[in-house]
DNA sequence: CCTCGTCTTGCGCGAACCCGCATCTTTGAT
DNA sequence: ATCAAAGATGCGGGTTCGCGCAAGACGAGG
């Protein structure tokens, strides 16, 4: 068995190392890459099925690089270890996994002990394993209490990142009325809205202030920010 | 000599523990805090005036724990040890150091030699150390070369909270008409604008584009946003 | 003192946005 | 098949935005 660690963070994958190594012994290679692109081309030359990644690297996002080996390999079993439990984060990982596909999602501020089940349940029981967290996060986001429909995120992707509600409606394949009543609801969802009265007192531009509420509460962030500029490039070139 | 480590990564603090212990020897006490509320307190109750620091924490960003401890005690040395040059942190940063107060700004890539070197330099020499990298940040950013003034620093600021031009103008003394000015020029620096011709092709919504610029430039990220919003809060109450 | 460049402010207009009201389609459950 | 809830689209109008045009304000230099 071989496992490959992707992670920027030099101590993070000595650690890393250590523990897959004590908490797998059957193990008897560990590959480490120090970002996405050097991890998805030594997936491919050692056709690693078994991955332990990072989220947020510099060179390329863990999301990205697990997106293009599993869809080179659906197989494959992706270790997510990240810092942080952000709505776009868990969002984003749940969006590419593939049907069936083990995958695990724990946090860097959990315990050896807890890091090292995960390693073994889900290299060698092929489960998947969730933080309790981050199953808290997802939870609330496929729920209705306070949560996003995926046409609702879609919208607020496309507000973030500066199109008019024409150019939304064509690309969604909307008319103009019905994109701006997506946004209606999605300020509502937000509870953006005119604070005051009318009077002239406090105003606030709704569609920008809905990305700042987003990213308040980590429903967007860097990285999902430039997931969706990559993707917005990539449409208006074929069109 | 005491030092307060503030890291909230529990491999970083470790790491960091032992550069201090071999670098200064001189250092009889090595306390650690694992979040910027902690951090402060105990730079308080211990009356630290040497301070390794971590920009991104969760519970409270290194950015603000060190704006409180300097506003206490203005000759306290910082040394900031981030994974990032974000121009968004570095021009946080120097938003706060106060007039001859010495600190630091070394990135956690650094080798280890670097570290220790920067330790010895600010907590002994009381040397300023900013990284080679952080130091080009700095530079573009203070330099007329696609820098940003403070002036129009504070309208990116403002139009990413979501207000109104009329708000803004109301917040920073200005007329409607100023604001929008100082808008344009944003939209400029930031290369914003109407591509193709006028034909409903392809619209953008500027604000909100150069908003999403900003961000994926690395001029604001999620504390600078953060800040921003607590401040437009304040502002909110008293006015 | 005059002049030039930068900054501020006002006016005005066309485009985009926010949104209530009122029809159709879907879609799903009975 | 039927009925209801949810979603899509049109219409219309009140606001806000983006921005060209032009008239003061102010410091630097001749």
């Amino acid at each position: 068995m071989k496992i490959l660690i992707v992670e920027d963070d030099a101590l993070h994958r000595a650690y890393l190392h250590e523990a897959v190594s004590t908490a797998l012994p059957e193990c008897e290679m560990v590959i480490e890459a120090e970002d996405g692109n050097a991890g998805e081309t030594l997936a491919r030359t050692h056709g690693s099925a078994h991955i332990v990644m990072d989220l947020q690297m510099n060179m390329r996002n863990g999301i990205e690089a697990a997106r293009t080996i599993w869809k080179e390999r659906p197989e494959t079993c992706i270790l997510f270890w990240s810092n942080y439990s952000d709505e776009a984060y868990v969002r984003g990982v749940s969006r590419i996994v593939p049907d069936g596909a083990a995958y695990g999602y724990v946090l860097k501020s959990a315990s050896d002990e807890r890091l090292k089940l995960a390693l073994r349940s889900i290299f060698i029981e092929n489960q998947c394993v969730i933080d309790r967290e981050v199953r808290g996060v997802q939870q609330k986001s496929l729920g209705q209490v306070s949560g996003f429909s995926d046409t609702e995120y879609e919208i607020l992707v496309d507000i973030a990142l500066g199109l008019t509600d024409r150019t939304i409606a064509k690309r969604r394949n909307l008319s103009l009325r019905s994109v701006q009543n997506r946004l209606q609801q999605l300020y509502d969802k937000l509870e953006v809205y005119q604070t005051g009265t009318i009077g002239q007192d406090d105003g606030i531009n709704l569609r920008a202030r809905a990305v700042a509420v987003a990213f308040l509460r980590k429903l967007l962030n860097y990285s999902a920010l430039e997931r969706a500029e990559a993707e917005l490039q990539e449409w208006l070139k074929r069109d």
